[in-house]
DNA sequence: GATATCGTTAACCCTATGGTTAACGATCCT
DNA sequence: AGGATCGTTAACCATAGGGTTAACGATATC
């Protein structure tokens, strides 16, 4: 509803799926079995990752194949790039600073 | 609580905070200040951050000085990147396939 | 046509989340 | 001592989140 990436990723079985779905396209019962909920319990999950466009899904006859959309997930990795590097760059100010404190 | 770092970022505040606390360690009011909520809520986004592991809070006198603690993010940008590679590979499979498919 | 299979919808429950106001603790400043 | 400032705690409220069971719709299979 608020198509936030880290809303989608903030539930483990959600990033199981991604998961999953990393490895390539995969029907509903393939890509969700096994994570120990019912089956109305994953649909819902499934509707959050498609809400935030983080999945797409084309009915198949009976079945429903769902596919990664990366393109929302990117921007939770580029925001994540982002901060690593203030972190790192934090990092090195700080090492800096040891160093020069070292020298007096 | 449950140490979930994409926990800690599924909210805009708090990742605000971290954005703001990537620039440099921080007093409570100079790290949350203009996010037009209460002090209260604040208090309780710091709590899930320090819960996390994300922040670390040393207080100092009637202030609370906040640096991050960027190891539990890190865990966070790691599994982001192990994803993303697989995206890639994802992508050069189907690449692959779409250029044999031309072949024909 | 009857039945099995894939997955969803509907209705419900409980807890977590995120917000508020009011009051407080502790420190700093005159 | 008295007041301003920084931030938290307490109590409360509304909604979102995540789960369940029961029933269903639609396709596939015998």
């Amino acid at each position: 509803m608020v198509n936030d990436p880290f809303r989608a990723l903030s539930h483990p079985i959600r990033r199981g799926i991604v998961e999953r779905l990393a490895a390539g396209p995969a029907t509903v019962g393939e890509a969700t079995t096994g994570f120990g909920v019912s089956k109305p319990a994953i649909t819902k999950h499934l509707r959050v990752l498609e809400d935030t466009g983080v999945v797409r899904r084309v009915v198949e006859g009976r079945t429903h194949r769902l596919s990664l959309e990366p393109e929302v997930l990117s921007l939770a990795a580029d925001w994540m790039d982002r901060q690593r590097a203030l972190w790192r760059r934090l990092f090195d100010v700080v090492d800096e600073y040891l160093k020069e404190e070292a020298h007096r």
